[in-house]
DNA sequence: TCGGGCTTAGGGGATAGTACCTAGGTAGTG
DNA sequence: CACTACCTAGGTACTATCCCCTAAGCCCGA
């Protein structure tokens, strides 16, 4: 799958100040980038799909939903693009606020070109990274999913080392029948082997 | 291993203002605590031996290392106590440098006795989970230091989900000898089984 | 009602891993 | 030189897992 960067790699602004919005929009498109301005959190957040790639810029300050709640919101809502969030009052309790909240960074205005540029391409880098393991992520998760339940407590057991004979005493059931569910876990989840198994359900978070 | 909490944790105070270090000291052991103050960086870091537990609580401005610097050296020597960082200038710069380098949190002078021992309680029940993690992480990577440099080898292919027979082809010897070095494995990380092998050397970070 | 998916299970054979036995060579240490 | 640790490897037997065959009962939607 070849993809144009520019294309599909977006830059969300948003800022309820439009000279402010604008001139950033400006600056980013001059600078190659795919920006796209919201003057408000709630348009964005209805604007935003889940498939999105790129990186947020907010204000903090805000009518109705401010940055750090907009931040909150989007952790919330598993959303893994990284955020920006820029101020223009010196507010230390905002900036902590910000930060323990998973901002990536947190900048004053005024603040240089050359600086937004530069964080926003790593945040671009970061959320390529992100966005692989993501998707490596919902790949096993949905193959979890498409397990039956019995397979779902064989594969639980595998985990926990159990042998067949033991799933199979667990389960009160055949130590036959363990080995079609187990079978049957392998070939769902495309494991070609114990420990491939063991690591993908281990890095899906699902244990 | 019985322990008593007060004895064991503590909490590690750094601040080049006696008054204040003083001060902060006195009402930590007020409140039942176990503090031991430091008047810089230097001097706390020649004291901090790798078995502490408890947490941090340093002052930015600091002749010397001042408290960022600290954290950052801290991080590197892979210190697992968390750190409230307290300063007395509204700088957003360095309280975002300050999170971006894991400090737990950071607060401005003055503050709230009530804040700091509440914030202090937090960092010492998350410093007690993060000590039971490093101590189960360390005692796998002892045990794959005990292992012999083949045994290390059959492991690693072992964690690529190789078969004994490719173990054997790989390393080009006997399937009787990768059995072997497989047992010696099991046996030395002390797992019972496959799925627990896999699950301890993953965790350990050794991957 | 019929087909499809889920759960259940037996037989039999191939392949893989474990557990016990033995034992030779090499390299470093006291 | 003896002792220890490491790497090597064969035999044999047992257990575990995997892969093929078949097939029944249950429930649900078309």
């Amino acid at each position: 799958m070849v993809m144009t960067p520019a294309a599909e790699r977006t830059v969300f602004v948003v800022d309820d100040d439009a000279a402010a919005l604008d001139s950033l929009v400006m600056l980013l498109r001059s600078d190659g980038l795919n920006p796209s301005g919201f003057s408000s959190a709630g348009t964005f957040l209805e604007a935003l799909t889940r498939d999105a790639r790129g990186c947020v810029i907010s204000d903090v300050r805000m009518p109705g939903m401010d940055g750090v709640q907009l931040l909150k919101t989007l952790k919330a809502r598993q959303c893994i693009l990284p955020v920006i969030v820029i101020t223009g009052h010196a507010d230390v309790t905002v900036a902590v606020q910000a930060m323990k909240a998973g901002a990536a960074e947190f900048i004053q205005k005024p603040f240089e070109s050359e600086l937004i540029l530069r964080l926003v391409r790593a945040c671009l880098e970061e959320n390529d990274d992100a966005v692989d393991a993501s998707a490596r992520r919902n790949r096993v998760l949905s193959r979890i999913d498409s397990l039956t339940a019995r397979e779902r407590q064989v594969l639980n057991l595998i985990m926990d080392g159990a042998s067949n004979k033991v799933i199979a005493a667990t389960l009160a059931i055949s130590p036959r029948t363990v080995e079609i569910y187990r079978a049957n876990v392998m070939s769902k989840m495309r494991a070609d082997s114990l420990s491939d198994l063991i690591r993908m359900t281990l890095s899906s978070g699902a244990a």
